[in-house]
DNA sequence: AGTTTTATTGCGAATAATACTCATTATCAA
DNA sequence: TTGATAATGAGTATTATTCGCAATAAAACT
C-alpha cells in the first residue's frame, strides 16, 4: 500500500477503506457492491471516491479489474497466484481456476510476434455442476 | 443466415447489411464504426437497429463480441477457426492469434469440474514490436 | 503543534454505451 | 394479395463511469 506514496499521492482513510473491504470480502464485488460494503465503515464516503479509489489501487497493482460478461467490472484484491474466472450464465456464480497454458500462449508471443504483454484477461463462461442438464448441449465432450 | 428464420425471427434488409458490412470489413468495429458503415449504403438505419441486429447474428452464432479491455464491444463476423486477441496500448492496433492451448483448459475443466463452457474470452493487452521501447519493462522474458 | 501546500473528497452534473417505448413499416405465411 | 405480427426509426430512458468544483485533509515544513 505504501507504494502509493510515490509521485505526490496520498494515503487516504477511504483507499485503505476500500483495499481492506476488497481483501476482506473474498468475493468479486462490483463497483457499487463495494460501496455498500465501504458505507458501513465509512457512511459519508462516496462512490466517485470509490471509482477513483479502485482506479488507483489497479495502477498500483494492489487490486484486479475484471470483465465477467455483464456490463460493469467486477474487482478483487490482487492474489499471490494469477488466475482466470468461469462465470454461470445460470446462477451467476464465479469460479476461479489457475491454467498455466495461459503463460505459455502469453510467452509464444513475446517471442514469436515481439509483443509486450502487460495484461491478460481469460474469461470463460457457460453453466455450472448445478444449473447445467444432464442430456443439453453444451461446449465439451 | 437462414437459420435465423426459426422461431418466427424475420431476415430483414437491415440484419443482412449488418452482417454483410462486418464480413466484408475484416476489422474489430465497435457498433457506432458499423452504424457509419452501414448508414452509407441504408441512410435510413438507426443505431438502435444496428445494436439489434447485433444481438441476434451474436445469438446465432454469426458474429462475435470482442471485449477488448475498452467499455464498449467490438464485433466480428465469426471465423472459421477460433481465434483471440491482443490489444497494443499505444497505437490501438488489435493482433488476431490462435491458441489451441486455450481449449485445453476447457477440457480440463469440462472433465474435471462437470462446468459446461459455451464462451471463451482472452484478451491480452501490451504494446505492440512497434510500440514497445525495446528497453522497458514489458510482461516477458 | 500550527501553518502551508495541494492532492483528494463529496456532491451533483455530465458522458457514453446500450436498452426500451411506441407508432409506423415491412416480412412472410396463407 | 392480404393479414398477422415481427422489426424498424426516432426519441427517450437507463446504467456505469467520469468530471467540475468548492470544501477538506494528508503530508511537508516551521
Ligand atoms: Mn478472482
Ligand atoms: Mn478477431
Ligand atoms: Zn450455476
Ligand atoms: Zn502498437
Amino acid at each position: 500500500m505504501d507504494l502509493i506514496r510515490t509521485q505526490g499521492r496520498r494515503i487516504t482513510r477511504q483507499r485503505r477503506l476500500v483495499l481492506e473491504t476488497l481483501r476482506d470480502s473474498q468475493e468479486h464485488l462490483d463497483a457499487y457492491a463495494l460501496f455498500e460494503r465501504v458505507k458501513v465503515r465509512d457512511s459519508k464516503i462516496s462512490l466517485a471516491t470509490v471509482y477513483r479509489s479502485l482506479a488507483l489501487l489497479k495502477e498500483s497493482g494492489l487490486v484486479q479489474e475484471n470483465r465477467l460478461g455483464e456490463d460493469h467490472g467486477h474487482f478483487e484484491a490482487t492474489q499471490a497466484t494469477p488466475h482466470y474466472h468461469f462465470t454461470c450464465l445460470g446462477c451467476g456464480c464465479v469460479i476461479e481456476f489457475e491454467a498455466p497454458q495461459v503463460m505459455e500462449v502469453v510467452a509464444t508471443l513475446c517471442s514469436g510476434q515481439a509483443l509486450q504483454v502487460t495484461g491478460v484477461n481469460l474469461h470463460l463462461s457457460g453453466y455450472c455442476a448445478d444449473c447445467h442438464a444432464p442430456g443439453q448441449d453444451g461446449g465439451c465432450g
